[in-house]
DNA sequence: AGGGCATGGGCAT
DNA sequence: TGCCCCTGCCCTG
């Protein structure tokens, strides 16, 4: 379930099992064995996470610069180290944790100078706590793509998904149509805010909840509704289902490859 | 058993 | 715009 408050949890889980100790590295597929020989046995310095990317810090032999894509998934768990199963890329281990990771979209090693590139095309990640907002509103206030687009961009905002682009968007009454210069300061900034409110949340809870309490299910006595991604949302993925608010039907439009969710309703033109 | 699909993103066209 | 990467889950048959 990979957004920024994913990689933001994992950086920390990393941190709280490998820190500060040798670790043993490998890579039972064999894709990043090169690598994995280089490192094992150094200790792990740092984790840090820029949006949706992962850096795991080895000094000096380098940075494993992690990006789980669609399908990545890291697993953790205490030893018994098991026997590999499936393909996993990337495997950690200490005396008391290991990790496995699957299925990344990248898995590479950086030199600091190539982690700090990675670093600066990035937009700023509201759970950063260097991120400058401005730089997302000099963006977002000079363009004519539609919000919903702007805030997917990971040079614009780094660390939005699809369910919080989707979210952040309804909880302000924001059209995802709109063009992004035509949002206005105020109502940018109440969004920005609420992405550090939401995914700061995230990252505590590891799930997305956006629903204010007086919309929930036990609030309004509507029955309650199953998240196959595990939390309570308004319109991400609920195409066709009441809006929690309004009672609309949910609107969905594949835009740009991806599902885009909104109310007409609640979130105008 | 097999197809479709997913919370991403780089790249060719 | 669409393909690829290459995992897991859910649905259909």
């Amino acid at each position: 379930m990979p957004e920024g408050h994913v990689i933001h949890r994992l950086a920390t889980a990393h941190r709280e099992r490998f820190a500060g100790r040798p670790v043993r590295v490998d890579s039972p597929q064999g894709k990043f064995a090169d690598a994995a020989a280089l490192l094992d046995g150094q200790p792990l310095e740092a984790a840090e996470a820029w949006g949706k990317h992962l850096f795991l810090g080895f000094a000096p032999v380098g940075w494993v610069h992690i990006h789980l894509g669609l399908y990545g998934k890291v697993a953790f768990g205490e030893p018994p180290v098991p026997r590999p199963v499936g393909q996993i890329r990337l495997r950690l281990a200490n005396d008391d944790h290991w990790s496995e990771l699957r299925g990344p979209n990248t898995c590479a090693l950086r030199t600091d100078e190539e982690r700090a590139a990675v670093a600066a095309r990035l937009g700023p990640d509201p759970l950063r706590a260097d991120a400058d907002p401005e730089r997302a509103w000099r963006r977002v206030s000079t363009s004519r793509s539609a919000i919903g687009t702007l805030l997917m961009d990971q040079a614009v905002v780094a660390g939005v998904g699809n369910i919080y682009r989707a979210e952040v968007l309804f909880r302000h009454g924001v059209d995802p149509h709109r063009p992004g210069r035509e949002v206005d300061r105020a109502t940018w900034t109440a969004c920005w805010e609420d992405l550090v409110t939401l995914m700061r949340e995230g990252v505590r809870l590891g799930r997305i909840d956006t629903v204010r309490p007086e919309h929930t299910p036990e609030a309004t006595g509507r029955p309650p509704r199953v998240d196959d991604h595990g939390g309570e949302v308004y319109v991400y993925r609920r195409a066709g289902q009441p809006c929690l608010v309004c009672e609309g039907p949910v609107a969905t439009a594949k835009v740009a490859a991806r599902n885009l969710f909104w109310c007409p309703r609640c979130q105008p033109r």
